[in-house]
DNA sequence: TTTTGTGAATTGCTTCACAGCA
DNA sequence: TGCTGTGAAGCAATTCACAAAA
């Protein structure tokens, strides 16, 4: 049942903005897509594009192009968005009450069912969202994990507890983290995902600063 | 001035991870690395590190390792964050204010020191943040990137405005773009670092939904 | 025509393995 | 001994180029 392992990482990398640019041309109207026309909307060459499809089975038409609505469901399901995901938030600072009312995530079926904090003062607090969550403590996570399905982690915490947290989330029956402290975790054979602001920064500094220009 | 073009991407990337990592190593006042040891702190091979250090200068000492200190002031050079940055931030939704008062930036070096919105309503406000600032209107954005030096630019907007805001962002005079917005924006020579918060999450789901596992 | 899917060629990145230095 | 820096080897990803299909 699983896909083949030959499967380069940055190509599905570009799977996720495939699916984001065809969600844009459905929202158009567009019907079918080439894949030129869909690698220059991505600064990619067509032969990228048909490459990474290929990876994952026969979707397109010769002469024709992808049927936008056809690709779509494909992608979706090669990516595991077909169905929906419980996801809990652990960190209530300011960058996570914006991910918690952030509608990109309902929009590709990530539902933030959970919240969680260890400050004493925000615990019970109801914070705002597609539905409102009330603040749970930490130590309820593993009951609610189980009563609610979840299987995907987001971490808006400070460097120094990532690692404590990571750690006890994945205890709780945690598949996959999405990561927001700027420190590397130690995973224990889970998925995790990265995000270091300040990282992003860095990278753009280093090309204005005589990096490559 | 500027250094040779053949370093891989990947290794001015996990630049930015080494220097995180080589700051809390500081921190716990250790004083020399050896590459072993820095990789094993982030999933990476000796002789990656060594190879990527080497693309831009000899900072080992053989026998010895990395001095921390040293290395340190030596990557902050190079990726440009010897000197400090100042940004703008364009879009005060849940996300930018967020930004506006995460305290990440700030320690590398980046500091927001103007705000822009196109909402009538949030004009002139002020928002918190390291120092508290009013926001703007989009109109008023190339008169402030000059006369404040500015040359990053965050966007914490909608996809539908992106492009738009990109571009009138870059007419005003800034060289850089940390985009939020889940598009793929069409860049004239400037540079772009792009995070889209859902396709993070989307490679999670691929993983656990039998991607590689 | 237009456009896909794909083996072959190419380019790029990582790992190996070891000389040289402390 | 312990460790770096680096050419050479190996592996991975991208691009080329063309047969096949509509």
């Amino acid at each position: 049942m699983g896909k083949p392992n030959g499967v380069p990482a940055p190509a599905v990398r570009r799977l996720s903005l495939y699916l984001r640019q065809l969600e844009s041309l459905a929202g158009r109207q567009q019907s079918t897509v080439s894949s030129r026309q869909l690698g220059a909307s991505l600064d990619l060459t067509d032969a990228q594009v048909r490459k990474d499809l290929a990876y994952f089975g026969q979707f397109g038409h010769p002469g024709i192009g992808y049927r936008v609505e056809e690709l779509i469901v494909q992608v979706r399901r090669i990516l595991g968005t077909d169905k929906s995901w419980n996801v809990l938030l652990v960190g209530m600072g300011n960058l996570g009450r914006a991910l918690m009312s952030y509608r990109g995530f309902a929009k590709k079926g990530f539902h933030v069912v959970a919240a969680f904090d260890n400050d004493a003062s925000v615990i019970g607090q109801t914070v705002d969202g597609p539905r409102p969550i009330v603040v749970q403590r930490m130590e309820d996570m593993a009951k609610t994990v189980k009563s609610l399905n979840i299987r995907l982690a987001v971490l808006t915490i400070p460097a120094g507890e990532a690692q404590d947290v990571a750690d006890r989330v994945l205890a709780a029956g945690v598949r996959g983290i999405l990561n927001f402290a700027p420190v590397t975790l130690r995973k224990a054979d889970c998925a995790v995902a990265a995000v270091d602001l300040a990282v992003h920064l860095e990278q753009l500094s280093f090309r204005l600063a005589g990096g490559d220009a």
